[in-house]
Parts: structure tokens; sequence; C-alpha cells
RNA sequence: GCCGGGAUGGCGGAAUCGGUAGACGCAGCGGAUUCAAAAUCCGCCGCCGCAAGGUGUGGGGGUUCGAGUCCCCCUCCCGGCACCA
């Protein structure tokens, strides 16, 4: 055996064993349990950051404990190879995004070779390659005349320079990224995932799946937002018509208090009404500038104008002014909401603002209106009464809206309607790196999908984009083609798919990688559901519920057997770092790298010019802020096991890990540590593993802390999730073993199993020493995790911690078998209780077994 | 703004069901080894205090024999907000 510890070595040569015996390949046939492990796929951005390592780390060491137990595991990899970054740097560099995306790729795909995942590369799959998105169109197409994917006008933020629809990531302070110039909302055509119809069971779905985390299900069901309340109309005539303005509300039991409707600035009744008033014409067109971004909209100040038009109140008859309103959502309910300015706080404001009035029509016991400020109580509908409601007042919440659905229904003018936050999945993008949508625009045949034999619409991979509209519309080639059911001359759809349709499904495919002649066949359902999925938090929402989405859809086509994707989720924190950044004159910000920054006399300084930079605080490791960690000075210096010790030893993986060189060093000295400890041992002999007998009372402790910290390593492993404590445990059990003296033969063999059961615990986690030490302290055996003895746990006496009115005063010695009077007797028998007592009775004496004593004096 | 989460020594974190706060590691300090240094090994290490003891888990209140953990209010930080992935 080696004395010293050569991870290089060591990790090339293991990895270069896994690779030639295929050592992680996923049976389709094995009869043994599956145990299906899928880390999100990464997005090839170039190389890996410390997230991919994290994220990828906890797989694998899942993955890896899951196959010591016995389970036919299949860690799958793939790539989200289509995106935006790749159009960017198309734009920077001249390259094509392909050409860029497929270098990116290869040298992503060596370097997580190089952190020894246990990966069945076999499955690799990229989204950008047509023999993936062919199902992918293929769905849309049936889809498509499903019904459940439909065109509707869209809005979208519009550069007027570049004449391009910009991301939201694309628009800063209401303005271009490139251009500068001021963003406005545009309305065009796209195509849209009817998801609204599957709302209802996306949230009760949630209920059965026990294994996600809690705070998942409620931003989910949050953002579904199921809520139950009434939609109503206000009748107006306008050009001799009669029409209704409809609303919807949760708080119709405040219909009573109405003084005002607010109406987006895209509601048809808005654009009607501006039509002969320059000023709100002009304000309307205010409005439609700044970005789509609800969170945008939200923050904004709240303004409004009049438009002059009164609609008629639906039970009192009386007139209410209609006003536009920027807060008013078009893209949620009706596009526009009755304002109740007593009960409701942002109505309340925008009131007092306008000048506009306020009427009580809730009540509580022993609280007075008053409209010098919002109270809580306003909005309460817990406690409040309905007052100057005529025929409601006294009633409660329920109640009163019970009535006066009842009576908006009888004039015809509402009806009580569950309503959703969620809206329709708008899928369209004017982008060129994305799936193209497989639609052909004919004149007179309407949008037509194009027939499964013509399927894949390949993307032609030679394109540059320069950062002005969409590069495919440039293309004869590609958008010149003739009508399937016409055969006319016809026009292909330019658009391409959301990024979040490729991830929406990638986790089934990669069951039947290689299948041809379908989306998925039947080993999908061999592998499906996904036994633990492990991604970023910031996936709450967004491609965690348009995965399940799918899955309901390809479900309903008959493509899976089941009605969930992930039985258990693991959402693990952020890799955070510190970020660094200066500004032009023009207020452009320039992102600097953490490690191109250092800090000298307390400033941050750049490394190159030894000026200072601004400290921007400590976010999300990303692209755009620079603040990536490259991972691949920590492997170079010290090895993937170190890289992977560390990261899971830093933090448990749901906490957001905030990244620091310190650190590192010690995980490595702890791997150096346990490489002396077994060629220590293994140079005085490997012996047979303690199998009975009597042991010196050391040997005998250290064997029960052995026995306890395997049972907790597999606990924290398997059911908790918690790697770093199960880290922390072999270290004690280390510290504790190397403390252990005598060279006895009973004692060796302890020393011996001590060792076995240490490496093999952190082979899930350090795969490559962990081999390697297993095979020089068992010659040829499998690496097997360890089973717990539990003779060797049996204890005599057991301490327990004695308190004096809650304080710590002492503690006490027990038999194990102690029953609760004999504890107590002897607790107040003990010195620390007499001290406290002086003579007197205690109040109360409260045991808990096994723990403590309590004495309240 | 709305939804979700977080805050514990100089730092990362532990305390799993309301029961010894600070496991494990980093940094620091003292010692051994060394011509010297690195590496390694041993010991100390929340704060105040000579000590006895007191005090301490973002801030304020509460429940309990007992609260980092439960309840109410507040502050700050992070994630998401539908075209970043």
């Amino acid at each position: 055996m080696q004395e010293k510890y050569l991870p290089q070595d060591i990790e090339r040569a293991a990895q270069a064993k896994w690779a030639h015996t295929q050592a992680f390949r996923a049976a389709d046939d094995a009869d043994r349990p599956k145990y299906y492990c899928l880390s999100m796929f990464p997005y090839p951005s170039g190389k890996l950051h410390m997230g991919h390592v994290r994220n990828y780390t906890i797989g694998d060491v899942l993955a890896r404990y899951h196959a010591m137990r016995g389970f036919n595991v299949m860690q799958p990899m793939g790539w989200d190879a289509f995106g935006l970054p790749a159009e960017n740097a198309a734009i920077a560099n001249g390259v094509p995004p392909a050409k860029w995306t497929y270098a990116n790729i290869d040298h992503m795909r060596a370097q997580l070779k190089a952190l020894g995942f246990a990966i069945d590369w076999s499955r690799e799959l990229a989204t950008c390659k047509p023999d993936y998105y062919r199902w992918e169109q293929w769905l849309f197409t049936r889809l498509f005349e499903k019904g459940v994917i439909y065109k509707k006008m869209a809005t979208v933020n519009w550069d007027p320079v570049d004449a391009t629809v910009l991301a939201n990531e694309q628009v800063i302070d209401g303005r271009g990224w490139r251009s500068g110039a001021l963003v406005e909302k545009r309305d065009i055509p796209m195509y849209f995932f009817r998801i609204t119809q599957y709302a209802d069971e996306l949230l009760t779905g949630l209920d059965t799946l026990p294994g996600w985390p809690e705070r998942v299900k409620t931003m989910q069901a949050n953002w579904i937002g199921k809520s139950t309340g009434v939609r109503l109309a206000f009748p107006y005539t306008l050009d001799g018509h009669d029409e209704k303005l409809w609303v919807f509300t949760t708080r119709a039991d405040t219909l009573m208090g109405v003084t005002f409707v607010a109406v987006a600035a895209e509601h048809p009744l808005a654009t009607r009404a501006a039509a002969n008033n320059p000023a709100l014409a002009a304000f309307i067109a205010e409005c439609k500038q700044g970005s789509v971004a609800e969170a945008d909209m939200a923050m904004m100040e709240k303004k409004g104008m009049d438009t002059g038009l009164k609609v008629t109140h639906p039970l009192t008859g009386e007139e209410v002014p209609v006003w536009v309103g920027n807060y008013v959502l078009m893209s949620y309910g009706e596009g526009a909401v009755m304002a109740v300015p007593a009960h409701d706080e942002r109505d309340f404001g925008f009131a007092q603002k306008f000048k506009l009035p306020i009427k009580q029509v809730i009540g509580v016991e022993g609280e007075t209106f008053s409209l010098d400020g919002w109270a809580e109580w306003y909005g309460d509908k817990t406690r409040g009464r309905c007052v100057n409601s005529g025929k409601y007042d006294g009633l409660g919440y329920e109640a009163a809206v019970d009535a006066i659905a009842a009576d908006l229904a009888a004039k015809g003018l509402g009806e009580k309607k569950t309503q959703f936050r969620l809206r329709d999945w708008g899928i369209s993008r004017q982008r060129y790196w994305g799936c193209p949508i497989p639609i052909i625009h004919c004149t007179s045949c309407g949008d037509v999908p194009v027939p499964a034999e013509q399927l894949p619409v390949v993307l032609p991979e030679d394109v540059v984009p320069d950062g002005s509209g969409n590069p495919l519309n440039k293309r004869a080639d590609f958008v010149h083609c003739s009508c399937p059911k016409c055969g006319g001359a016809a026009r292909r759809e330019t658009d391409t798919m959301d990024t979040f349709v490729e991830s929406s499904w990638y986790y089934a495919r990669y069951a039947c990688p290689d299948f041809a002649g379908g989306m998925l066949d039947q080993r999908a359902n061999r592998w499906l559901p996904v036994d633990q999925y492990i991604g970023g938090i910031e996936h709450a929402i967004l491609h965690l519920l348009y995965a399940r989405f799918f899955h309901k859809l390809m479900r309903d086509e008959g493509l899976v057997a089941s009605d969930e994707p992930f039985a258990n989720l693991l959402t693990q924190g952020m890799v955070v770092a510190d970020t660094y950044y200066r500004e032009d004159a023009a207020g452009k910000k320039t992102w600097f790298n953490p490690a191109d920054v250092e800090t000298k006399d307390g400033v941050a300084v750049l490394k190159s010019d030894s000026q200072p930079v601004i400290v921007g605080g400590t976010e999300k490791m990303s692209k755009s802020k620079n603040n990536g960690v490259d991972p691949q000075a920590l492997i170079d210096a010290y090895g993937a096991d170190t890289a992977r010790l560390f990261t899971m030893f830093a933090a448990p993986p749901e906490q957001s890990l905030e990244w620091s060189d310190a650190g590192v060093e010690g995980a490595h000295r702890f791997l150096k540590r346990l490489w002396k400890t077994v060629y220590e041992h293994v140079q005085g002999g490997v012996v047979a593993a303690f199998a009975g007998g009597e042991l010196p009372e050391a040997a005998k402790a250290l064997r029960r802390q052995l026995h306890q910290t395997i049972q907790k390593v597999g606990d924290d492993i398997e059911r908790r999730k918690q790697f770093n404590t199960a880290i922390a445990a072999v270290m004690e059990l280390m510290n504790a073993l190397g403390k252990l003296d005598g060279d006895d033969a009973m004692t060796r063999s302890v020393r011996q199993e001590t060792l076995e059961a240490a490496v093999a615990m952190l082979a899930p986690i350090v795969p490559h020493i962990a081999g390697a030490l297993y095979a020089e302290l068992k010659p040829a055996a499998a690496l097997a995790w360890p089973a717990v003895d539990e003779a060797a746990l049996v204890q005599d006496e057991i301490e327990l911690m004695l308190q004096v009115n809650g304080k710590l005063r002492g503690s006490l010695r027990v038999p194990a078998a102690a029953d609760k009077a004999a504890i107590e007797a002897a607790a107040l028998a003990s010195e620390a209780a007499q001290k406290y007592l002086e003579g007197q009775a205690p109040k109360k004496v409260v045991v808990v077994p096994g723990r403590l004593v309590n004495i309240v004096v």
C-alpha cells in the first residue's frame, strides 16, 4: 500500500475502472428493486459551477448509497441545451449557438466524469438534438389537434430600437439591455398550453406527494391560487348598446361599498373611452411603457385616470365611475376589479390619492372606522359583519356572500365562481435557439400542424444571431414550405418553444433515450416515477409545476401510467457568493468574478489593476452577476473526493451554502488522516473484523460508538438527507479510534471492524479513496454497507442531567433499567439537589427517563 | 408589492419529538517535533468575571418545570413572481 495519499492517481484509476466495467449501467430488466435517482440536468453554459457540483454530489451520494443497499440504480445525465445564453454568446463572439453549445457539453461532460459521479452515460441526451425534440414536436401536434394547445394574443416586452422581443431578464429599469431604449408592451399572437384545465388536479395532486418539502407544495398551491368568489357584472350603455363590465371578487360581502371600478390599461373599455379622450389615450400609452414582469407592475407607483364612463351598480342601481388603473392586471380574472376602498388596502390608498369616496360596509365590534389611515381590521373577513348594507346588515362573511350572490344570480348579473391565479402557459418565443414550433401557416387552411411523417422540423444549426429580430425569419429555406393540407405555398412558424417544454419531459426519456419509434416506450413505466429528484429551490414553482403538468398530458396520451413524475424531491439550497462590480458613466455595470477580486486594507480591489470595485452583496452564483466559483481549481489542487467531501460537509443540502475557500483544507486533511490511519493499521497486518468475544472496556466503548455511528449515518443519509452530520459522525468516530490504545488481537479486530465500516460509510461521498482503502482492508471484497449490531449498543448505566428550576446543576449516573421512582430518589439524594433544596421539600420533580430530572424548588 | 424561506461563537454549521446550546470542521492561541520552516501530533478556545457565578441562539412580548425549537408582533437577508435557467 502507498504510504502517501495521492488523489490524482487514485481517482484516475478508479474512473478508468468504472468506465471499463460499465459499473453504473442501469439494467432495464433487473429483478432487484429500482431506484431512479435524478438530478436536474444542467444548462451547458460553459463549465461546471459549484451549484452543479453540489447538486450532482447530493444525487451521487444517494445513488451510491442505494446501490450499496442492493437497489438497481439509474442515475442519468443530459443537457438542457436550448436557451438564451447561447444566443448572447453568438452575438458577443460570432459563433453559432449550436457550435458553442456542443463545445460546452464536451467540456462539462469531462468535468462531470472527473468528479466521479456514478452516471449511466449510455442514456445521455441533449435537448437540442432532433432525435429528442422531434417527439416534443410530435406531442405538440397531438395536443394542438386536441385543443390543449391554442393560439391567442399575449403581451411581450418590445425593444423598439433593436426591433426585438426581450426576456424579462433583458429589461433593466424599464429599458432594453443592449439598446437602452424604453421598453414597450406589445401584443403578439402566441401558442398556449391550457394548463388551467389541469389546475385542480395539479393542486389536489400535491396531497399525494408526502416526499415533497412542505414549502414547495405551499408555493405551488399559492401559485395555482384557487379562490372561490363571485363573478359579477356592472351594466352600462355605450353608443346605444347595453353591455356589461365583468369583474371577479373574493369579497362579494363588500359589494355595497363599491365606489368605483378600475380596469387595466389594455381593457377594451379603456381603449374605447380613449378614442375621443386624448388625455386618457396618453395615460394608457404611458401605462404600456415598461416591462411586463409582474414584480415590476406590483411595485410601480399606483396611477389612475377617470375614463369619464359610468357603469351601474348591480344591486343599488347607483352610478359608479370607471377608472383606468396601472395596477390592474389584464391577465388575471377579468382585467377589471371592483374597488372597495374601505375594505381593501390597495383600493384605500388609491381612493385617498385620487379623492374618491370611501364607504364603510363592514364593522367589527369595539372598533371605530376612520379615514385617517388603514387599519388591519378593515380587511378582516373573519371578524367583520355587514353594516350600511341595507338588507345584508348583520351578516358575516359567508352569509353575506351567499345572499349577495343569490340576489345577483336572480338578476342575471353574477354567480359564484372558482377562480385560479394560474394562467395558461404561453410557449412561443421569438428566438432562434429553441425547438421549432411545428406549425405551418397557410393563407387558405390557417394554422396547420406539421404531419408526423414530416417531423422533425429541424432547426438549422449554422445560424449566427445578431441581436435584432428572429434570425429564422431571414432564412428563406426554413420559412418557405408547402401546406400539408392543400399543397399551396405556405410559411413555416418561426417562433420556437419555451425551453421549459424540453425540461418538462426529459426525466421520462432517460428511460428509453434510444427509442426511435415514438416518444416513450414501456421502459418508461418500469422506471417512473423518479424515486428521488434533486435540484435547486429556485425551480420550486415553474419547472416543477410544468413537469407535473406535462406528466399528466403524457398520461392522458397513454404514454405513462403514473400521475406524478417525482415521488421524492430534495430542493437543494443555492450556492451563493459575493458579487463585485463597477459602473460606467451610462450606468452600465460590469461584474467581476470573486476569484479576480482581493481585499486590501479592508477595500475590495481587482487583482489585475488594484483599483477598487463595488461590493454588491451575496447572491446566487450566476452568469449574469459573474460570481460563480470555478470548481476546477479545487479538483486540480485537491482531487474530486475533497471537492465532494467539502461540498457535502459545509452545509446541509436544503440550506444555502455561502462559498468560501477556507475549509477545503480541513476536508483534505481529514482524507489524509484517514489514509494514514488505514495505512498504519494495514502495515501491522489486516485481520478479521471483530466477530464476538470479551473485549477490553475501551474497545467495547469504541464498538458501541461504531454501531451508534452506523445507525446515525444510515439515518442521516436515507431519511434525513443531511450529509454534513453524517460526515461529522464519522469524523468523531475516527477521532475516538485514534484514542484507542492497545495492540492485542481483540482490540485489533475492533480496529479492523471500525475502519472497514468507516470507509464503507464514506464511500457514497468519497468513492475513489474509499474504494482504494477498502481494497487494502478487505482485498477482493465488494463494498457493502455495514450492518448495525444491536448487541453492541446495550449500556448498563446511563447518565442523566440534573436540573434545579430548569437550570443545569449536575448529572446523575443510574442503571439503564431504573424506573421513575428510583431516578427521583437518586436525584433528591444527590449532592447538588441537597445544596439547592436547603432542607426543604421540592415543589415538583419532573423525571424524563433517559434524559433528565428537573427539581422545582 | 405578493408568495416561500432564513437569522445560533471570529467563520461554516450541530442540537432529529420542547430536555446538557455551540457536536464536527475552519480560523486563532499555547505546546511538542524541526537547524529552521512546511507538514504532523497534543492541548485550549461563546461573552463578562481572579473566582464563585452570571449571561447568551436577529429584536420585543407570551406559553411551559424547562424554549434555538411552540404562539403573537417587528427588523434584516435570500429565493420566486409566469420570456434567465
